[in-house]
DNA sequence: ACCTGAACACCGTTCAAGT
DNA sequence: ACCTGAACACCGTTCAAGT
Protein backbone atom coordinates (compact mmCIF):
# COMPACT_ATOMS: atom_id res chain seq x y z
CA UNK A 1 0.00 0.00 0.00
CA UNK A 2 1.22 3.32 -0.88
CA UNK A 3 2.30 5.77 2.17
CA UNK A 4 0.24 9.21 3.25
CA UNK A 5 0.66 12.24 4.12
CA UNK A 6 -0.60 11.57 7.63
CA UNK A 7 1.66 7.97 7.77
CA UNK A 8 4.49 10.80 7.35
CA UNK A 9 3.82 13.15 10.58
CA UNK A 10 2.67 9.48 12.79
CA UNK A 11 5.97 8.64 12.20
CA UNK A 12 7.90 11.59 12.85
CA UNK A 13 6.32 12.58 15.49
CA UNK A 14 7.25 9.09 16.92
CA UNK A 15 10.53 9.58 16.29
CA UNK A 16 10.45 13.26 18.03
CA UNK A 17 9.30 11.80 21.38
CA UNK A 18 12.11 8.36 21.18
CA UNK A 19 15.05 10.30 20.40
CA UNK A 20 14.70 14.27 20.12
CA UNK A 21 13.93 16.62 17.43
CA UNK A 22 17.77 16.32 16.21
CA UNK A 23 17.00 12.73 15.06
CA UNK A 24 13.82 13.82 12.94
CA UNK A 25 15.64 13.31 9.55
CA UNK A 26 14.29 12.80 6.29
CA UNK A 27 16.35 9.64 5.91
CA UNK A 28 15.33 8.39 9.24
CA UNK A 29 11.59 8.65 8.50
CA UNK A 30 11.85 7.58 4.81
CA UNK A 31 14.14 4.62 6.43
CA UNK A 32 10.93 3.44 9.48
CA UNK A 33 8.30 3.87 6.08
CA UNK A 34 10.86 1.56 3.53
CA UNK A 35 10.91 4.14 1.63
CA UNK A 36 13.52 5.52 -0.19
CA UNK A 37 14.72 9.65 1.22
CA UNK A 38 13.46 10.94 -1.97
CA UNK A 39 9.54 9.42 -2.14
CA UNK A 40 8.97 11.73 0.67
CA UNK A 41 8.49 14.66 -1.19
CA UNK A 42 5.61 13.21 -2.97
CA UNK A 43 3.96 13.93 0.21
CA UNK A 44 5.28 17.03 1.63
CA UNK A 45 7.67 19.78 -0.06
CA UNK A 46 10.76 19.74 2.27
CA UNK A 47 11.36 19.16 5.78
CA UNK A 48 10.04 22.58 7.23
CA UNK A 49 6.76 21.49 5.42
CA UNK A 50 6.72 18.04 7.28
CA UNK A 51 7.76 19.36 11.15
CA UNK A 52 5.13 22.05 10.60
CA UNK A 53 2.32 19.48 10.02
CA UNK A 54 3.99 17.87 13.45
CA UNK A 55 4.03 20.98 15.11
CA UNK A 56 -0.06 21.34 13.98
CA UNK A 57 -0.59 17.18 15.30
CA UNK A 58 1.15 18.16 19.05
CA UNK A 59 -1.17 20.63 19.53
CA UNK A 60 -4.08 19.54 17.80
CA UNK A 61 -3.42 16.39 20.50
CA UNK A 62 -2.78 19.13 23.37
CA UNK A 63 -6.24 20.37 22.56
CA UNK A 64 -8.80 20.93 25.67
CA UNK A 65 -12.39 21.86 26.67
CA UNK A 66 -12.39 25.43 27.64
CA UNK A 67 -14.13 26.69 30.80
CA UNK A 68 -13.02 30.47 31.41
CA UNK A 69 -15.79 32.70 30.61
CA UNK A 70 -13.69 36.19 31.62
CA UNK A 71 -10.61 37.02 29.44
CA UNK A 72 -7.57 36.88 31.64
CA UNK A 73 -9.09 33.74 32.81
CA UNK A 74 -9.29 32.73 29.01
CA UNK A 75 -5.93 33.81 28.45
CA UNK A 76 -4.51 31.78 31.63
CA UNK A 77 -6.24 28.75 29.96
CA UNK A 78 -4.94 28.75 26.70
CA UNK A 79 -1.53 29.60 28.13
CA UNK A 80 -1.63 26.49 30.20
CA UNK A 81 -2.83 24.45 27.29
CA UNK A 82 -0.49 25.55 24.83
CA UNK A 83 2.42 24.64 27.83
CA UNK A 84 0.99 21.73 28.29
CA UNK A 85 0.66 20.08 24.51
CA UNK A 86 4.24 20.98 24.22
CA UNK A 87 5.44 19.03 27.09
CA UNK A 88 3.90 15.99 26.39
CA UNK A 89 5.98 15.36 23.71
CA UNK A 90 10.18 15.36 23.55
CA UNK A 91 11.31 18.36 22.49
CA UNK A 92 8.07 19.98 22.18
CA UNK A 93 8.53 23.34 22.89
CA UNK A 94 11.37 23.84 20.17
CA UNK A 95 9.43 22.25 17.69
CA UNK A 96 6.88 24.60 18.17
CA UNK A 97 8.69 27.74 18.88
CA UNK A 98 10.77 26.24 15.49
CA UNK A 99 7.89 26.04 13.20
CA UNK A 100 6.66 29.49 14.88
CA UNK A 101 9.49 31.82 14.18
CA UNK A 102 9.69 29.94 10.22
CA UNK A 103 6.38 31.00 10.30
CA UNK A 104 5.82 26.91 8.80
CA UNK A 105 2.54 26.92 11.50
CA UNK A 106 1.53 26.05 14.91
CA UNK A 107 -0.89 29.69 14.09
CA UNK A 108 -3.48 28.25 16.41
CA UNK A 109 -2.02 29.38 19.90
CA UNK A 110 -1.55 32.91 18.50
CA UNK A 111 -5.21 33.52 17.14
CA UNK A 112 -6.45 32.28 20.16
CA UNK A 113 -4.92 34.40 22.40
CA UNK A 114 -5.79 37.45 20.00
CA UNK A 115 -9.32 36.33 20.32
CA UNK A 116 -8.84 36.42 24.32
CA UNK A 117 -7.48 39.58 24.32
CA UNK A 118 -9.76 41.40 21.76
CA UNK A 119 -12.98 40.34 24.25
CA UNK A 120 -10.77 42.14 27.09
CA UNK A 121 -11.18 46.05 26.25
CA UNK A 122 -7.91 46.64 25.80
CA UNK A 123 -7.11 49.55 22.69
CA UNK A 124 -7.28 47.23 19.51
CA UNK A 125 -3.99 48.40 18.42
CA UNK A 126 -2.42 46.66 21.43
CA UNK A 127 -3.86 43.49 21.04
CA UNK A 128 -1.44 41.71 18.33
CA UNK A 129 1.67 42.59 20.63
CA UNK A 130 -0.10 41.46 24.02
CA UNK A 131 -1.18 38.43 22.35
CA UNK A 132 2.13 37.91 21.24
CA UNK A 133 3.97 38.80 24.88
CA UNK A 134 2.10 35.88 26.12
CA UNK A 135 3.30 34.04 23.29
CA UNK A 136 6.59 34.47 23.83
CA UNK A 137 7.04 34.29 27.54
CA UNK A 138 4.49 30.32 26.98
CA UNK A 139 7.33 29.58 24.54
CA UNK A 140 10.38 31.10 26.18
CA UNK A 141 9.43 29.24 29.50
CA UNK A 142 8.24 25.91 28.06
CA UNK A 143 11.71 25.95 26.11
CA UNK A 144 13.33 25.93 29.71
CA UNK A 145 11.39 23.68 31.47
CA UNK A 146 11.63 20.89 29.13
CA UNK A 147 15.69 21.30 28.53
CA UNK A 148 15.60 21.33 32.51
CA UNK A 149 13.19 18.13 32.83
CA UNK A 150 14.65 16.10 29.95
CA UNK A 151 18.59 16.77 31.46
CA UNK A 152 17.02 15.61 34.63
CA UNK A 153 15.26 12.82 33.61
CA UNK A 154 18.79 11.90 31.92
CA UNK A 155 21.18 11.63 34.93
CA UNK A 156 21.87 14.27 37.61
CA UNK A 157 20.98 13.48 41.21
CA UNK A 158 17.24 14.27 40.72
CA UNK A 159 14.71 16.95 40.72
CA UNK A 160 16.11 20.18 41.48
CA UNK A 161 13.81 23.27 41.37
CA UNK A 162 12.50 24.27 38.09
CA UNK A 163 14.67 28.60 37.83
CA UNK A 164 11.21 30.10 36.95
CA UNK A 165 7.59 29.66 37.81
CA UNK A 166 5.37 29.39 34.96
CA UNK A 167 2.22 31.18 36.85
CA UNK A 168 3.98 33.93 38.42
CA UNK A 169 5.72 34.50 35.03
CA UNK A 170 2.36 34.63 33.31
CA UNK A 171 1.09 36.69 36.37
CA UNK A 172 3.28 39.57 35.72
CA UNK A 173 2.13 39.63 31.92
CA UNK A 174 -1.65 39.50 32.61
CA UNK A 175 -1.21 41.80 35.58
CA UNK A 176 0.95 44.68 33.18
CA UNK A 177 -2.11 44.05 30.22
CA UNK A 178 -4.65 44.32 32.98
CA UNK A 179 -3.37 47.50 34.11
CA UNK A 180 -3.49 49.13 30.26
CA UNK A 181 -6.97 47.89 30.12
CA UNK A 182 -7.79 49.61 33.06
CA UNK A 183 -6.11 53.05 32.15
CA UNK A 184 -7.77 52.84 28.60
CA UNK A 185 -11.25 52.47 30.39
CA UNK A 186 -10.54 55.82 32.80
CA UNK A 187 -9.50 57.52 29.90
CA UNK A 188 -12.59 57.22 27.84
CA UNK B 1 51.56 31.85 12.20
CA UNK B 2 49.53 29.43 14.49
CA UNK B 3 45.68 30.49 14.43
CA UNK B 4 43.99 31.38 17.89
CA UNK B 5 40.36 30.74 19.36
CA UNK B 6 39.73 34.41 18.51
CA UNK B 7 40.23 33.76 15.29
CA UNK B 8 37.82 31.46 14.58
CA UNK B 9 35.03 33.23 16.54
CA UNK B 10 36.10 36.40 14.44
CA UNK B 11 35.75 33.85 10.96
CA UNK B 12 32.62 32.87 12.34
CA UNK B 13 31.22 36.24 13.46
CA UNK B 14 31.94 37.47 9.93
CA UNK B 15 30.17 34.42 8.11
CA UNK B 16 27.52 34.78 10.45
CA UNK B 17 26.85 38.53 9.35
CA UNK B 18 27.95 37.82 6.04
CA UNK B 19 25.61 34.79 5.44
CA UNK B 20 23.95 33.99 8.27
CA UNK B 21 23.79 31.16 10.80
CA UNK B 22 23.07 28.09 8.56
CA UNK B 23 26.53 28.77 7.07
CA UNK B 24 28.31 29.26 10.26
CA UNK B 25 29.76 25.31 9.73
CA UNK B 26 33.09 24.12 10.89
CA UNK B 27 34.03 23.45 7.44
CA UNK B 28 33.38 27.00 6.45
CA UNK B 29 35.22 28.01 9.14
CA UNK B 30 37.97 25.89 8.81
CA UNK B 31 37.89 26.71 4.97
CA UNK B 32 38.33 30.91 5.61
CA UNK B 33 41.30 30.08 7.71
CA UNK B 34 43.06 27.57 5.22
CA UNK B 35 43.02 25.01 7.38
CA UNK B 36 41.67 21.29 7.51
CA UNK B 37 38.49 21.22 9.60
CA UNK B 38 39.99 18.95 12.10
CA UNK B 39 42.28 21.52 13.22
CA UNK B 40 39.76 23.53 14.64
CA UNK B 41 38.95 21.04 17.31
CA UNK B 42 42.74 22.15 18.87
CA UNK B 43 41.09 25.60 19.85
CA UNK B 44 37.66 24.64 20.22
CA UNK B 45 35.99 21.41 21.85
CA UNK B 46 32.79 21.66 19.54
CA UNK B 47 30.87 23.57 17.46
CA UNK B 48 28.51 24.69 20.35
CA UNK B 49 31.63 26.07 22.06
CA UNK B 50 32.66 28.11 19.37
CA UNK B 51 29.04 29.59 18.91
CA UNK B 52 28.77 29.86 22.59
CA UNK B 53 31.76 31.91 22.43
CA UNK B 54 30.30 34.14 19.29
CA UNK B 55 27.55 35.04 21.09
CA UNK B 56 29.19 36.18 24.11
CA UNK B 57 31.40 38.57 21.41
CA UNK B 58 27.65 39.60 19.91
CA UNK B 59 26.98 40.62 23.10
CA UNK B 60 29.80 41.88 24.00
CA UNK B 61 30.32 44.30 21.14
CA UNK B 62 27.11 45.48 21.74
CA UNK B 63 27.49 47.00 25.12
CA UNK B 64 26.78 50.43 26.33
CA UNK B 65 27.25 52.33 29.22
CA UNK B 66 24.28 52.58 31.84
CA UNK B 67 22.56 55.47 33.17
CA UNK B 68 19.24 54.27 34.83
CA UNK B 69 19.09 54.74 38.61
CA UNK B 70 15.63 53.39 39.73
CA UNK B 71 15.17 49.59 39.13
CA UNK B 72 12.60 49.98 36.35
CA UNK B 73 14.73 52.21 33.59
CA UNK B 74 17.66 49.64 34.44
CA UNK B 75 15.26 46.99 33.63
CA UNK B 76 14.39 48.60 30.26
CA UNK B 77 17.69 49.83 29.46
CA UNK B 78 19.25 46.61 30.21
CA UNK B 79 16.39 45.04 27.79
CA UNK B 80 17.15 47.78 24.86
CA UNK B 81 21.07 46.77 24.67
CA UNK B 82 20.03 43.25 24.28
CA UNK B 83 17.84 43.72 21.92
CA UNK B 84 19.75 46.42 19.89
CA UNK B 85 23.23 43.95 20.47
CA UNK B 86 21.15 40.85 19.01
CA UNK B 87 20.11 43.08 15.87
CA UNK B 88 23.05 44.36 14.96
CA UNK B 89 24.10 40.69 13.29
CA UNK B 90 22.24 38.78 10.85
CA UNK B 91 20.81 35.81 13.14
CA UNK B 92 22.41 37.72 16.01
CA UNK B 93 18.74 36.89 18.44
CA UNK B 94 18.81 32.98 17.08
CA UNK B 95 22.19 32.44 17.55
CA UNK B 96 21.98 34.34 21.38
CA UNK B 97 18.66 32.47 21.95
CA UNK B 98 20.05 29.01 21.16
CA UNK B 99 23.27 29.46 23.03
CA UNK B 100 21.45 30.35 26.27
CA UNK B 101 19.21 27.20 25.56
CA UNK B 102 21.93 25.02 25.21
CA UNK B 103 23.37 26.42 28.66
CA UNK B 104 26.37 27.41 26.72
CA UNK B 105 27.21 31.47 27.16
CA UNK B 106 25.26 34.21 26.91
CA UNK B 107 24.48 34.55 30.72
CA UNK B 108 25.19 38.28 30.96
CA UNK B 109 21.93 39.09 30.11
CA UNK B 110 20.36 36.99 32.69
CA UNK B 111 22.69 38.40 35.23
CA UNK B 112 22.37 42.22 34.38
CA UNK B 113 18.35 41.62 34.74
CA UNK B 114 18.70 39.87 37.89
CA UNK B 115 20.54 42.51 39.92
CA UNK B 116 18.57 45.37 38.58
CA UNK B 117 15.31 43.53 39.90
CA UNK B 118 17.05 42.96 43.33
CA UNK B 119 16.99 46.41 43.71
CA UNK B 120 13.05 46.69 42.90
CA UNK B 121 12.10 45.80 46.90
CA UNK B 122 10.19 42.92 44.68
CA UNK B 123 10.40 39.69 47.21
CA UNK B 124 13.21 37.79 46.35
CA UNK B 125 11.71 34.43 45.66
CA UNK B 126 10.34 35.99 42.38
CA UNK B 127 13.24 37.96 41.35
CA UNK B 128 14.42 35.01 39.26
CA UNK B 129 11.15 34.37 37.75
CA UNK B 130 10.77 38.56 36.85
CA UNK B 131 14.32 38.08 35.30
CA UNK B 132 13.38 34.66 33.25
CA UNK B 133 10.26 36.46 32.05
CA UNK B 134 11.79 39.74 31.12
CA UNK B 135 14.43 37.73 28.90
CA UNK B 136 12.35 35.68 27.43
CA UNK B 137 9.69 38.49 26.22
CA UNK B 138 13.17 40.25 25.01
CA UNK B 139 14.88 36.74 23.00
CA UNK B 140 11.09 36.48 21.47
CA UNK B 141 10.16 39.72 20.44
CA UNK B 142 13.60 40.24 18.48
CA UNK B 143 14.10 37.19 17.03
CA UNK B 144 10.53 37.82 15.44
CA UNK B 145 11.38 41.07 14.74
CA UNK B 146 14.84 40.08 13.28
CA UNK B 147 12.75 37.60 10.98
CA UNK B 148 10.59 40.38 9.89
CA UNK B 149 13.03 43.12 8.86
CA UNK B 150 15.54 40.02 7.35
CA UNK B 151 12.67 39.12 4.92
CA UNK B 152 11.80 42.85 4.00
CA UNK B 153 15.13 43.85 3.27
CA UNK B 154 15.13 40.79 1.16
CA UNK B 155 12.54 40.80 -1.52
CA UNK B 156 9.08 42.13 -0.42
CA UNK B 157 7.58 45.75 -1.33
CA UNK B 158 9.13 47.09 2.12
CA UNK B 159 8.63 48.22 4.90
CA UNK B 160 5.28 46.76 6.26
CA UNK B 161 5.01 47.13 10.01
CA UNK B 162 6.65 45.29 12.73
CA UNK B 163 3.67 42.57 14.07
CA UNK B 164 4.38 43.89 17.87
CA UNK B 165 5.73 46.97 19.43
CA UNK B 166 8.78 46.35 21.92
CA UNK B 167 8.45 48.80 23.99
CA UNK B 168 4.50 47.98 24.70
CA UNK B 169 5.25 44.85 25.35
CA UNK B 170 8.25 45.17 27.60
CA UNK B 171 5.88 47.95 29.78
CA UNK B 172 2.95 44.65 29.98
CA UNK B 173 5.62 42.78 31.69
CA UNK B 174 7.62 45.57 34.09
CA UNK B 175 4.26 47.19 34.69
CA UNK B 176 3.27 43.45 36.34
CA UNK B 177 6.42 43.41 38.19
CA UNK B 178 5.82 46.57 39.18
CA UNK B 179 2.18 45.87 40.51
CA UNK B 180 3.64 42.93 42.54
CA UNK B 181 6.18 44.91 44.05
CA UNK B 182 3.34 47.75 45.21
CA UNK B 183 1.41 44.62 46.63
CA UNK B 184 4.39 43.31 48.61
CA UNK B 185 5.14 46.78 50.14
CA UNK B 186 1.66 47.21 51.89
CA UNK B 187 1.91 43.91 52.75
CA UNK B 188 5.10 44.67 54.81
C1' DA C 1 0.61 8.74 -8.96
C1' DC C 2 4.12 6.79 -6.42
C1' DC C 3 8.50 5.15 -5.95
C1' DT C 4 13.68 3.69 -6.87
C1' DG C 5 18.53 4.59 -7.65
C1' DA C 6 21.96 7.53 -8.08
C1' DA C 7 23.88 11.62 -7.53
C1' DC C 8 25.11 16.49 -5.69
C1' DA C 9 26.72 19.23 -2.30
C1' DC C 10 27.20 19.24 2.00
C1' DC C 11 27.55 18.16 7.69
C1' DG C 12 30.37 17.35 12.94
C1' DT C 13 33.77 14.70 14.88
C1' DT C 14 37.68 11.30 15.62
C1' DC C 15 42.21 9.72 15.17
C1' DA C 16 46.69 8.19 13.51
C1' DA C 17 50.43 10.42 11.60
C1' DG C 18 53.47 14.20 10.62
C1' DT C 19 56.50 18.58 11.97
C1' DA D 1 51.51 22.28 20.24
C1' DC D 2 49.46 22.55 15.99
C1' DC D 3 48.09 20.66 11.90
C1' DT D 4 47.10 17.19 7.82
C1' DG D 5 44.74 13.37 5.63
C1' DA D 6 41.58 10.10 5.76
C1' DA D 7 37.78 8.19 7.44
C1' DC D 8 33.03 7.45 9.79
C1' DA D 9 28.47 8.20 9.95
C1' DC D 10 25.53 11.07 8.60
C1' DC D 11 22.44 15.36 6.15
C1' DG D 12 18.32 17.72 2.52
C1' DT D 13 17.13 17.79 -2.05
C1' DT D 14 16.89 16.88 -7.19
C1' DC D 15 15.99 14.20 -11.08
C1' DA D 16 15.84 10.65 -14.65
C1' DA D 17 13.89 6.32 -14.89
C1' DG D 18 10.71 2.68 -13.77
C1' DT D 19 5.72 0.66 -12.80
Amino acid sequence: MSRTREDLVAVALRLLDAHGLADVSMRRVAGELDLQPSALYHHVASKQELLGAVADEVLRRGARPRGAVTWDERVVEVAHELRDAMLAYRDGAELVSTVIAFGLGATQPLEDLTAALGDSGLDESLVPTAARTVLHLVLGHTIEEQTHLQAGSAGAIDADPLPADFGTGLGFVVDGIRARVAEGSTAM
